[in-house]
Formats: structure tokens, sequence, C-alpha cells
DNA sequence: TATTGTTATACTCTATAACTATA
DNA sequence: TATAGTTATAGAGTATAACAATA
């Protein structure tokens, strides 16, 4: 028996209880792991004053430009309210710009500074490097394997939103 | 329209901009498909009026008696202080109850109520039908693959913390 | 003095919804 | 009316540190 649950109050206890039957799923070992890849990616990522949000932000930024908040809150699987407190920030590290469109002066173009295609090298070191420490357990083929499987469950569940956390 | 964004005024728009190199990193695909699994699992959960820091505990519990709070803040990974207004949340539904130890009045030996046991096996289903809804996809073979590497990288960097997120 | 558990405070992140300005 | 972005408010979750009771 998993469970204590199955005896009833004033029964005896059984000597050893077996071990929490969160281990049994999947989804256990893979928050599990995947908490500590990102707590220690954010960690890092904070020694530069950068959050999470703001790195997917940014690398959002420089895969193509002329990105909008609404379609940054859509990728990132936010509020446009969220996502405006986190282009505020970004604004006021002197990291983005916004501009009016042309087209249409409610919606708003942003682009990366100088400023952080300078340290955006840097950053994606951060990631790197990150990742590589944590999976260098693995062999390649274990982790052609494990990215495989990720992708299919991805795909499977249409999985778009960019985690932020 | 739908954006003006995709051409920036007046630049000359790349070809085709390279994807984002989010996708490269293992990580990614690793808290892209946690995120889903546990998104869909708290969303459930919170049907039952239960967060999943609250389901931890009481899985806990249930695994063995006669915790402490410090000992199940040490468990969880979080502080004492953060534990402590867990347990009133479960305290307030009658799901625990905290006696002072006989040996040391300073520690609190916590277990479940008997309404804790009746709920547990509906919460349990939960879990497990998250899980099974989960990775459904995915073979006996690849199942196995899936939680053997996860163990393998849980185990190489000695993470014993259990996710409440 | 040290430890257990609680509490006060603050901070981060997020959602909801009201608000403005455009369209 | 509808939409883009902002802001006000609230809630969850957590950490830090001060605190009371006990050892």
């Amino acid at each position: 028996m998993e469970l204590s649950a199955e005896s009833p109050p004033g029964a005896r206890r059984p000597a050893r209880q077996a071990a929490s039957p969160l281990e049994a799923h999947l989804g256990y070992w893979l928050r599990l792991v995947s908490n500590e890849v990102s707590r220690a990616f954010a960690r890092t990522l904070q020694k530069q004053n950068i959050s999470v949000a703001e790195w997917v932000a940014i690398n959002q930024l420089a895969a193509g430009a002329g990105l909008t908040p609404a379609r940054l809150a859509a990728t990132m699987g936010m509020t446009r309210g969220a996502i405006s407190k986190v282009l505020d920030k970004l604004d006021s590290k002197r990291l983005i710009s916004r501009s009016p469109s042309p087209l249409d002066s409610r919606v708003q173009l942003l682009s990366l500074t100088g400023q952080a295609r300078r340290i955006l090298p840097q950053l994606t070191s951060i990631a790197d490097d990150n990742d590589r420490h944590f999976f260098a357990a693995l062999g390649a083929n274990e982790k052609a394997a494990l990215r495989n499987l990720l992708r299919k469950l991805a795909g499977v569940h249409q999985i778009t939103r960019i985690p932020v956390e």
C-alpha cells in the first residue's frame, strides 16, 4: 500500500511507510530537474540584474525586430499588462526602445538598444554555459533522446508558450 | 493589417531570421514541457481548493507521520516562515493538526486529519490522471527512457528538493 | 545562548479590469 | 465600438529578520 489514508484512524501504523507516491509520476521528475536548471540559470542571470522574463524578451527582440508588446505577450504567454511592466524594466535599463508605429500610432514597435546588443552575447553565454554544465552528465545520444522525447511531448500537446519563470 | 510590426519601417528585413537560440537549449524544452504538466496539474488541483505546496505537504505527511514544520520545510526547500503559512492554510481547512511534542514542547508534531485522509485518494487520482494523460503520447520504452534520463540528472546533481511550484 | 515556530514586512510576479488614446 | 498599451489593485508566493517560548 502506498497511502496510510487507507488505514483507518486508530489502526496500527506500519513499521515503515512506503515512499511517497510523488516519485511515481514522470511529471514529478520533470519538475524536479527543470526547477534546478531554471533556478541555477535565473540565479546567474540575476547577477547581471536581468530576470528570466527580461532575457526571453531580449531574445525574442534579437531574433526578429519589430515586435510589438501585444505580440510579445502572446509569445511569452503573459497578459499585456504583465508585458508592459517587463518592458518598463527593460526601458529603465536602456535595453529596449519603444516607438509608435507610423501606420497605427496605437501600436508600439520594440527594438533593442545598442547596449542590449552589446550584452546579448554575454547573456547567451550564461544560458549556454548553464545548459552545457547541467546536461554534461549525458552523452550525445542521451541528450538527443531527451530532446526528442521533450519535443515529441511539446508537439503532441501543442505547447508554444515560451517559459519565462 | 495584423501588424506592421513585421517589417520595421524603413529597414530592410532579412529574408528569414534564424530561429531564436532559446530552442537550442535542453533546459528550454525541459521547462516548456514541465511548465505545461505543472500548470495543468495546479489548475485541476485548484478546483479542490488545494495548492501544489499544500498537496506536497499532505503527501509527505501521509508518507510518514510525525513530521515537524522544520523537517517539512527542509524537504520542500522552503523556509520555516513559508511552511508556517502553508500549514496555517491546511489547518484552516481542517486537513492537518499540530500538537506539541511530548519530548520538546518547542517542536510540533504534524498529522493529517481524517478529512485529509478521506480526500487524499481523490487528490492522488488527480495527480495520476494528469500524469497519465500528459505522457500518454509516449510508449512504455519512451517513458522508461525519460524517467531514467531525468533520474540520472537528478542523481548527478543531487537534487532532493521536492518541487512545490 | 541556541532552537522551534510564528509573525511583520517587503518584494516579485502575475492577473483582472478600468482607463487613455487612437482607430 | 474595437484595439493597443498603461495603470491600479489585488493576490499568491516567498525571503528576511525580528519575536516569543522553550531548551
